[in-house]
DNA sequence: CGGGGGCTTGAGGCCACTCAACGATAGTGG
DNA sequence: CCACTATCGTTGAGTGGCCTCAAGCCCCCG
């Protein structure tokens, strides 16, 4: 690798890995708190003085247009480390998408660690370079895949991240979905009815968010790869 | 800033910087290559083991799905840096645009001077962020932006970052712009001559390629900002 | 002067969007 | 417990923006 940063591919980071796997003795407050449904967390341009690591819940990271219309770039799930971009200012507005608890790491802390500690500006250089990994494949996704292929590619992706059982529980409102994959929500619902039509999803009744995924090798054939 | 590296958002990295503002006494050494127009520099899931810079030309930076559908996620025009992505394997396919020269420097150097350099590390944090920054702001265009929102933002970069007179020589072909924009090339052709129409642009005849933009104001305002 | 690549322009089509109606679910208060 | 409401999701009809297909022009270059 780039710079060795051993085994770290392999798990997901999380605040304790930015400041502890280092012989640094500092000891960094790790606070919680918890956001009800639909509240922010930070907006765009707001200045960024905490990090934060998803202990329960999702989080929306996203941009507007002037005129509305949204682009979500991320969803942060449980165990994600969020707001650390390397700058003064947010560049997302970050929203809970369901009631979520984070910890938080003040910036400043950070920032000091790093200064004295190579360790830890490794791992923010590795987890930048995921995150950036992350913005190319969902440039490509955006750019040149079909509705078809979006909703799979999202699927295939929160089947991987959310490491639930037979029945995946998604945590977002199809405006969420369709703001993430540059559609509408009425084409996320049409192309989910399609796949279900097809056989290869099943929704639970009572809540269309659980979705049972009927047959996930043909479900990879609806997402063309590179 | 995050991590401190005073200075570095006022001008452009080089590969100098990356190596020489520290203290070290490590001597990089800096071969130079041309490419003619078209040709490869590396292919995706290729080892990395070189880092660029471009000192004439400019390349583009791709992904391609299996049926061909391709999209371009950034042009690197003189002086910027690329392909040191985070990992082992490239994660993109890189080729000249016009007859291109870099300048490589073997990644292992890189590795090497980054562990006992910390100023090394925190220079190639700085760089994979404004790549992140760079990738953001391109999710909201590919999938929230219309064809002309698009192209105008597409000029607008491309008049702040080719710094030249008051004609603008684009390197690329209308092709390459459309699949950086998630549009086709006809599209691409079409929305020029309509800001042609509108006495914004004009072109200068012997080669389109070379655009004047008579109002950068109004440009401004096709392409709607956050 | 012929050939080829790049660009423009037109005609028509399709995929995703818009607008709209309806159903289902969850939360609220009588 | 049942309206009542708001939110979310589905589905249909019709539209439109961008794509596809195609022709023709311009410039470069042999």
């Amino acid at each position: 690798m780039f710079v060795r940063t051993a085994g770290q591919t392999a798990r997901p980071h999380t605040l304790g890995d930015i400041g502890m796997t280092s012989g640094s003795n500092a000891v960094v407050s790790l606070n919680e708190f918890t956001y009800k449904q639909g509240t922010e967390i930070y907006g765009e341009k707001e200045p960024a003085d905490y990090v934060y690591q998803v202990k329960k819940g999702a989080v929306r990271s996203y941009k507007l247009l002037s005129d509305g219309r949204r682009q979500i770039a991320a969803f942060h799930l449980v165990g994600d480390i969020f707001g650390f971009a390397n700058g003064e200012l947010h560049r997302f507005t970050t929203e809970a998408v369901v009631e979520t608890t984070v910890r938080l790491i003040k910036r400043r802390s950070l920032d000091l660690m790093a200064d004295s500690d190579a360790v830890v500006t490794r791992n923010l250089l590795s987890m930048t370079a995921n995150n950036l990994h992350h913005a190319e494949d969902h440039m490509l996704l955006l750019g040149r895949k079909t509705s078809l292929e979006k909703v799979a590619a999202f699927l295939i992706e929160m089947d991987r991240r959310l490491t639930a059982a037979s029945v995946m529980t998604l945590p977002m409102p199809r405006r969420d979905v369709a703001d993430y994959l540059g559609l509408t929500l009425e084409t996320v619902s049409r192309v989910l009815s399609q796949m279900r039509r097809a056989g290869v999803l099943d929704f639970i009744s009572k809540s269309q968010r659980e979705i049972v995924i009927i047959n996930r090798q043909r479900l990879a054939t609806f997402d063309l790869q590179g």
